[in-house]
DNA sequence: CGCTAGAGTGGGAGCGCTCCCAATCCTCCG
DNA sequence: CGGAGGATTGGGAGCGCTCCCACTCTAGCG
């Protein structure tokens, strides 16, 4: 009955209650300099007795943005990927982007019905930026976006020289200090078990796989490199091959937990003890290889913080965007970070 | 050098390319029946030559709208649950809210600070909806959002006569179910460590474990009962009173997955073996269940259709709520739905 | 055959904000 | 003491869309 309707006080209502014009409160609020001490205290007050809220729609209108940003994520990657890997970059980019008071969209793209939506998501302009999870190699999302001329950050990289803005983990580094770590506990056959080879954070893994062995002068043996696909039943197959091809192998590095896990179970079914006759390192310090048995070793990524990283990366290229040409950007480069954050090596029971 | 600049097309362009005004653009846009074959066809020709996209900003300024949803998670909860759970409702929520072309707005809320702005948020009208994961009894989040007269939709309850719209699983069903499992299994002794009693899905799991037993015919013992936290850790610790209270115990139902895992590695440290002098259950049928050992017998929820539902109830909500008065609603009550799904037992070698 | 209903249509009037220009008022300098 | 220059300020002009009020044109009725 009494019904304040769907009253939200707008700006001009604060201006006349603070008695100034609307252009002092909109700098007011949009933090302007520009504004004298006594006007700046009057419209605060004001906005605070009338518990102003700017109207979003309104400000991206007519200042053509929209303070939000979307984190995009191909489903079918997802499913791969351990689940917690996620949720951990959500947290990251959420917590980064809420102190901006940036809001998030979240965009899971499963059908190729889903993904021409998005990209008319895109060229309608419903968002300032763009985070893109777990890319593959010939993923064209990332350059579809750079062509609309929209900042992007990408977790991961598609290649060495990635030519849009990415956050990574030091992959390469898990690689080797899972090896030389195996090495370091007196096992001489070390086998790995790759990830999808066209994805750049598996090559990458299996690079520093070759680097450990060479750095702590054990040959390499490519009886010993088996390729799986990240999932749980893909490190089975790949472990019964290389049991297959070799016998005497007596540690294995898995390039994910889940991998590791699927080693387990058919190492266990071949009467090989873990870590007795071989020893076993994963890749995500996932739940799983805390609960697997033996509690399995593995190599941490800072994932939250890799989620943070890409939010604040991609916030300040909005930024520069907005504050520099309107128009297309310069090549100068220097809003196009390519961070490599460190992993951790977790010691645990499986090795 | 070419350059569209920001040259999105726009309605008026349309119209005047497809020789109507901008009224009857609109309504072909918007699915009106009061426009012509002819003008609809040259209209819809016009937006495909000129890949016309409305502008969302304009559109919510004009209409009083957003076309977004918050899914709102409450963060500390969610470290509780297990991690899959909340992946998979958004998925189902994701799925959902694509097909009706509307944004899902992701909002975790840390802290209190956070939580204000939440709050503000919802003030400022800035989605036309809102999801709630994870509610606990005195969570006042719910109360809130009704209070601006936002359409809501739980997941879970917070009460057996929960005012606001949700989506819950058969948390009775589940308990009951599983220890009829039990019994069926020549149990008599079974003990069950139920989640945080101010959650009313663990309340249930407890009411339905009670059920279960008065349906087989077994006494009930409050000896039988201890408190957990839905974690790991506090299943351990409920697990180790549970022994000393009633060493004869033959069985556990945990309320949840993670809780089994942490009593199980208890009994292990006891000597007990799962499932030969201890039989177990759990709830959620995570991978964290199936990489246990030995793999556990878990009650699983159809989180994915929860998801789904949640979402589709809170559009119904939210169709009504513009279609019927744009004012106060109905006491009605018609599109306040309570739904329930039903669980399902997978039996693994725990039990 | 005039008149009344619709059906279909065009376009004015905003939605609440930002951008930006012109106006005002000081202050300081020559 | 006049004028230049900077600091503040008010408010017009949209941003692209929806809502809604006429208005035109038909078809059907008595």
């Amino acid at each position: 009955m009494s019904g304040r309707q769907t009253g939200r006080p707008t700006l001009e209502e604060v201006a006349t209650r603070a008695g100034v014009g609307r252009g002092t409160v909109s700098r007011v609020i949009n933090g302007s300099p520009r504004v004298s001490e006594q006007a700046k205290e009057a419209v605060e007050r004001a906005v605070a007795e009338l518990g102003y809220v700017p109207n979003r729609a309104a400000r991206a209108l007519a200042g053509n943005r929209t303070d939000a940003v979307a984190l995009v994520v191909p489903e079918t990657e997802n499913r791969l990927f351990a689940e917690p890997y996620f949720l951990d970059i959500i947290r990251g980019v959420s917590a980064e982007l809420a102190d901006a008071d940036m809001q998030l969209l979240l965009t899971l793209i499963r059908t190729d019905q889903e993904r021409q939506r998005f990209e008319q998501y895109l060229a309608a302009q419903r968002v300032d930026g763009v985070l893109l999870v777990s890319v593959h190699r010939d993923d064209p999302l990332p350059d579809l976006v750079r062509a609309l001329g929209l900042p992007a950050v990408l977790n991961g990289r598609r290649s060495e020289n990635e030519p849009v803005a990415y956050v990574d983990s030091d992959n390469v580094g898990a690689g080797r200090s899972a090896v030389e770590h195996l090495a370091g506990r007196g096992r001489h056959r070390i086998a790995t078990i790759t990830g999808p080879l066209d994805m750049f954070a598996a090559q990458g893994r299996l690079d520093g796989y070759r680097q450990g062995l060479a750095a702590v002068g054990l040959p390499t043996d490519d009886r010993l490199v088996s390729t799986g696909d990240f999932t749980e039943e893909g490190g089975r197959r790949a472990m019964a091959e290389l049991l297959e091809r070799c016998p005497d192998l007596d540690a294995v590095f898995a390039a994910s937990d889940l991998m590791a896990v699927g080693a387990r179970a058919v190492l266990r079914a071949r009467g090989r003890e873990v870590p007795g006759d071989v020893a076993l390192v994963g890749v995500d310090d996932s739940p799983v290889a805390r609960h697997s048995d033996p509690p399995l070793t593995s190599v941490r990524q800072p994932i939250e913080e890799m989620g943070r990283r890409m939010a604040r990366a991609l916030l300040r290229q909005i930024a520069a965007n907005g504050a520099g040409g309107s128009d297309v950007e310069e090549d100068g480069g220097e809003e196009r970070p390519r961070l490599v954050l460190p992993t951790e090596l977790i010691v645990r029971a499986s090795s």
